[in-house]
DNA sequence: CACCCGATTATCT
DNA sequence: GATAATCGGGTGT
């Protein structure tokens, strides 16, 4: 008889093949595994944004395809990952419908869960606890995610997926809308799961 | 090529 | 809560 470890299974791409907002709500609580650089990372979604295509004036895919935003427009269940502010790296993963041109879940905040001492030393020693991933910018330096992880595909097990959690019997979704964004402030389209300590503010 | 600005963060007061 | 840091992308000349 085969030893019965339960595996935790990996989102498929139907999952990514929704509508984004939808998506957006239904990434809290999952479970992120990031093989980058030889090190495994991971954690939970607490937080996420949706932004949409040529309906959401916040979004990048608002004014239509540029060389950055050119994931957005590709096959649902890939990440999306573009530099900003001078410093900082955000990641997102590109969910829409397959009738829709683009849209993306940005991650906003993580709660680690494994890996948490090379998360650490990504972000400098000095840093501890919440501080590790409770922002877009903080986690992405934690999970050492770039550039160079733009377009990967996350319904394969290769450096980032992300698998069903199976502890959100008592999860509370809020919804609040999105950060840091001018434009479509009537939008509910953020959600972070009630009372978690990592979720941004 | 010059200009403007951003889905942020750290570090002040 | 206010703001400097920081630089690539997007736009227009």
């Amino acid at each position: 008889m085969k030893t019965k470890k339960m595996m935790k299974s990996i989102l498929p791409q139907s999952f990514y093949a929704r509508n984004t907002v939808t998506i957006a709500r239904d990434l809290l609580g999952k479970q992120l595994i990031c093989h980058i650089d030889g090190i495994i990372r991971e954690g939970i979604i607490v937080e996420a944004e949706a932004y949409c295509s040529d309906n959401d004036p916040a979004s990048h895919a608002f004014s239509g395809k540029t060389k950055r935003n050119t994931a957005m427009f590709g096959p649902a269940g890939h990440a999306y990952i573009y530099f900003i502010y001078g410093n900082h790296y955000c990641f997102n993963i590109v969910a829409k419908e397959d009738a829709v041109n683009a849209g993306a879940v940005l991650i906003r905040a993580i709660e680690p869960i494994i890996g948490i001492e090379h998360m650490q030393k990504a972000r400098g020693n000095h840093q501890t606890n919440i501080n590790l991933t409770n922002g877009p910018g903080k986690l992405t330096q934690a999970f050492n995610i770039n550039l160079s992880h733009n377009n990967c595909n996350l319904t394969k097990k290769e450096k980032l997926w992300i698998v069903e959690d199976h502890n959100t019997e008592s999860m509370v979704t809020v919804c609040t809308p999105r950060i840091g964004i001018k434009s479509a402030t009537d939008y509910i389209w953020r959600f972070y799961i009630k009372d978690n300590p990592w979720v941004s503010r």
